[in-house]
DNA sequence: GTGGTCTAGACCACA
DNA sequence: GTGGTCTAGACCACT
């Protein structure tokens, strides 16, 4: 369960990454209660200061709650989750399709060159199963 | 020719995927000189110190080459554009469907959703023709 | 532990040669913290941005990493240390060989200079005891 | 007879090097003429200033002399040449055995180290014979 | 005019 | 307190 930071940019941030990936894909649900602040911390190894900062920026978006003395847990409002896989996607999305513009690839090459890195994607997959 | 800096990401960096951008775009070609940094400086509107920064860490990866006196010009050395484009690539498409699936989206929802972008991107391009 | 710098040369890279020679003398070792950039600055006596490009490019060439908010650390990887010394005495010894047969000296010629200055340094050596 | 320059040191500084290296090693005796400026200026493939200014260093160090309308030469004084040829030396190996030993060295590894890399050279020597 | 280096001083995000 | 980035302005060597 230990991740692989990347040092150039915000732990926090990588951790946001982290719990909104488990939240899109559901293994953290609505309403679900997130590992406290200390557990969190000893996991994946870093500064409980930083994971900290992790839960207030989730919470400042809405995505989790935390409620004093009980813990932070993922918000009731299934709606907001929906968004959040949405604006997710979208989001990233929109920037690889800019950046890949940018660099001139076109539509096709595009659509190949993804097709073909899933195909390596699902290789690897597999030989772990 | 201005750029939209994102505040949140080093100016450098940001000038340097400008350059990559045109490299790849083949707008600038092996061998052709980049302008001063002078130049660029006042063109997009930073410090010097920074446009020299972006030269400094193009030349570290062999895309440019800084002649004291003279100039700097992209690398003669087409293999090496040929691989930056490639490298671009991968590292983008990478790292793009690394946090979709982390987010959930399978393969079927992510081709579908960049197809759905592609032809939104294409309809803002033809009303600019 | 101040330093004499050559005025003909980047004081950043006589900085790194300062530091590279402690780690090869194992005086800093595997995982050790580098004084902090102000630190260093103060002590040699040059502006912080000039130690920060040091710990940059000693960063680059994977010898230290920084980590934000806590110190620049020598690289716990011994393998790299090792690799740094083989690499420093070779690209000394290849440079010091090159340019004394460019200069018409043959292997006894060359053996036989430094067997010379060798005993002159031992004696110089012996009066500071 | 193509010059590899190394980007980083001013060419004319190799340049120097290229002709003291003739010179130490009797290729270009006492009095010989140099080629012109323009003359070396093609053959290395770099700009006439910097050919001049190489000229003008080595008639600053006195170890040739330009006349005017004829041409630039070898000093005649013999000694002065042998003093070239030993001042090189112990600056070299001065500053070799500095740097070795700063970085840890001790005789017996630098000894040992040379004369692994002379094998090296030789082989590699004969095989173009 | 060109890039390279350095200083001084500032601000920021991270831990 | 830590490193990272940026600006402003200066000087230098090379072409």
């Amino acid at each position: 369960m230990t991740i692989q930071f990347d040092q150039n940019r915000p732990i926090y941030l990588q951790l946001m990454e982290y719990f909104y990936g488990k939240i899109c894909r559901f293994e953290l649900e609505a309403g679900d209660k997130l590992p406290s602040v200390r557990e969190t911390a000893v996991e994946v190894g870093v500064n409980p200061n930083t994971v900290s900062r992790t839960y207030m920026e989730m919470e400042r978006e809405k995505v989790v709650i935390s409620k004093r003395g009980q813990g932070t847990f993922v918000t009731e409002d299934q709606q907001m989750i929906n968004e959040l896989r949405e604006r997710t996607a979208e989001k990233h999305i929109d920037a690889f399709l800019t950046v890949m513009i940018q660099n001139g690839f076109n539509e096709e090459e595009i659509m190949e060159l993804i097709q073909k890195q899933l195909r390596i994607i699902n290789k690897g997959g597999r030989e772990n199963e």
